[in-house]
DNA sequence: GCTTTTCCCATGGCATCCCATATTGGCCCA
DNA sequence: TGGGCCAATATGGGATGCCATGGGAAAAGC
C-alpha cells in the first residue's frame, strides 16, 4: 500500500508519547522517511483545521512543489514558505515506532490523552477524537450533498439507491 | 467474469471472521486486490445505507478519481479526503478468504451473526440479511412500479425476477 | 544535580496464520 | 441414468506472532 488510508485512534502515555499506526508505518517505509536513516516524520500544524498534518519524504516533495509554483522572492512565496515550512517539526520515531508531541504541537490540535489517525492518501492528520468526531459529521454532510448533486442528472432508477455511480453509496 | 453479481450469505464466526463468496474473491482476485500483495479489500460504510461498501482496486481508483479534481492542500480537498479515505479500511484476507470485520463496521451496519454479500458490478456490499430482505422487497416493488410504466407501450416485460438468491446457510 | 529525552525490555490483547472438518456440488464412470 | 468419488468451500478452533502500551535505565541537556 502507498497511501495513509483509515483511521485509528491510540493513546499518549504519561511521557506525551504515541504509537504511529502500523499500517502508516509501513507506508512511511515504503514512501522513505523523512529524514532518511532510522525514522522521521513530517509534522506541521494544519492550515484551517484544529489537527496536525504529517507524512513522509512525498509529502515534503509536494510541499516544495507547491513553492516552486511561486515566483522567487515574492511576499505570495515568503508568506506560504513561512506557513508551510515555519512550524514544521521532524518528529523522530523510537524503535517501536513512537513519536513524543512537542507541546506547542499538541495545543494546536488539542491533544491531551488519545490522538486519532486520520490517513488521507498522500498525508495523515492527527486529531484530538472528539474534535475529529465532528469534523466527520461535517464531511460525510458535504459528500451527501455534492453526490446528490453529481446523480440528479445521472439517475436512471436504478430501484437501489446504492446500486449507481460515485465513490460511496 | 469482472463483475460482482448475485447474493450470498455467510456467517460470521466467534472471531469476527467472515467468509467472502468464492465468486467474489474470483472478481478481486482479477480485478487486483487492493493491497498489491496477498489481499486486501477496500471497505467503507455505505453514506445512505446501513451497509457496507466493499471492493478492489477499481473502487480505489473510483475515490481517488474524485479527489484527483481538486487542488492539493485546499481545504476542500481535505475535507472530501476525510469523508473518502477516512472510513475507509484495508481488510486483509486470511488464507482462506475471509475477512475481519472491525467493530465501528459492524455496528453501521447492524451485523451481527450473518452476512449478506451483495454484488453490484464494481463493488458488493454488505448487508445484515434481515434489513437487506426488506430493501429488496421495496426496490422490487418500485421496479415493478417504473416496469409497468415503461411497458405501457412497450412490452417485453419478461415477467422473471425471483431468479437471484445463492445463498447457502 | 536535576530534569528531560531516548533506548531497551516486558506484557497482554488482538489479529493472523495454519490445520482440521463437514457439507456441498460437480464430474466421471459404470 | 444413477451412484459414488473428488474437488472446492465454508466454518471452527488452536497456536503463534505482531502491536500498542507501560515502565525502567541510560544518556543528554539545562
Amino acid at each position: 500500500m502507498n497511501r495513509f488510508v483509515s483511521t485509528f485512534t491510540n493513546k499518549i502515555d504519561a511521557k506525551g508519547r504515541v504509537s504511529i499506526p502500523a499500517p502508516f508505518r509501513a507506508v512511511l517505509e515504503r514512501d522513505g522517511y523523512a529524514h532518511g536513516s532510522v525514522g522521521g516524520v513530517y509534522c506541521y500544524p494544519s492550515l484551517d483545521a484544529p489537527a496536525l498534518d504529517a507524512g513522509g519524504e512525498r509529502l515534503a516533495k509536494k510541499i516544495d512543489g507547491l513553492l516552486s509554483g511561486l515566483p522567487d522572492y515574492s511576499d505570495e512565496r515568503d508568506e506560504l514558505s513561512v506557513a508551510l515550512y515555519g512550524d514544521v517539526q521532524v518528529l523522530s520515531l523510537d524503535g517501536d515506532g513512537r513519536i513524543g508531541l512537542p507541546e506547542s504541537l499538541r495545543a494546536h490540535a488539542g491533544l491531551t490523552t488519545q490522538v486519532t489517525f486520520v490517513g488521507l492518501g498522500d498525508k495523515f492528520q492527527m486529531w484530538e477524537p472528539g474534535r475529529f468526531a465532528k469534523r466527520r459529521e461535517r464531511a460525510r454532510e458535504k459528500v451527501q450533498h455534492t453526490r446528490k448533486l453529481f446523480s440528479a442528472g445521472n439517475r436512471h432508477a436504478s430501484s437501489e439507491e446504492g446500486g449507481d455511480e460515485g465513490a460511496r453509496g
